[in-house]
DNA sequence: AACCAAAATGCAACAATGTTGCAAACAATT
DNA sequence: AATTGTTTGCAACATTGTTGCATTTTGGTT
């Protein structure tokens, strides 16, 4: 794990501190998106709040995560897949976000089907947004 | 469109007051979404921060407007057609954000595609948005 | 191992955004 | 015109996000 995180914090060449450690940690951990709040709380008191803004900000030009826009008005991050670097993103996978435990997920499986936009508008990137029950609450 | 407006309010069941006039009117002029800071500034100094939280609230509960989550984390708010009433929004359509002008605007015209989730995932609520360049701003 | 430049961090101060309780003002109805 | 329930403005507060600067740390070099 330690091994992995460096490996990866390098590849993005960002040099490797403890924030970012712990950061990136909690990515590779938690499976779905994180908030900014999320993460200050996960991290425990140790980082600066302007320290996580940094980071998150960093981890995004790099490619690392991307963000999410919520209904909610509160951006989450997820990890980018490993075919999605130096700022070139492939977001073209759907979001879901459960109205019940409100975890947010990537379905990397589902890819955001192509549009027609009326003439005169140009496309640069799609984000595509369900809400619902996620699989572990519909099973409850 | 004084008429209008003070009908469309009481069709929301909503009672008529200064600032509820004055803020549909703006949505009924601009063509286009409107953020929460954008009305503060449209509508002068006269109405408190407040009170135009509390409006934008009342608009999305009676259905009068509908919210845009965007990329940068503001909402913003758009009218409802007229086929969407008493809080059943009938948002099947795809809003587009100008990355050159910022404009937020609804595309009526282009549905939501239907996709396909997961085995266990229940869909309530479907967002598409789309940013690039605008019609008006491809023309320049 | 010590040094150095560049980058990251923490702190403080600030700006912007959103929320709540309460008293005064107002709208709709009788 | 009076009454009742709603809406508003104010004040105070909480949360979220930004910026400048001094200090510390990192990664590379001697």
């Amino acid at each position: 794990m330690e091994k992995k995180i460096d490996e990866l914090l390098r590849k993005s060449q960002l040099s490797v501190t403890g924030g970012r450690r712990k950061i990136l940690e909690l990515f590779l951990q938690h499976d779905g998106a994180l908030s900014h709040s999320d993460i200050e709380k996960k991290a425990g008191e140790k980082f600066d709040r302007v320290t996580v803004y940094r980071t998150l900000q960093a981890f995004v030009e790099k490619g690392l995560i991307h963000s999410i826009p919520t209904p909610d008005n509160s951006i989450r991050y997820a990890l980018c897949k490993d075919d999605c670097y130096g700022g070139q993103h492939r977001d073209d996978h759907v979001h879901f976000i459960c109205n019940n435990c409100g975890n947010t997920v990537c379905l990397e499986e589902v890819v955001i089907p192509a549009i027609r936009l009326p003439r005169g508008y140009v496309a640069q990137q799609v984000e595509m947004l369900v809400s619902g029950v996620c699989k572990s609450c519909a099973a409850l």
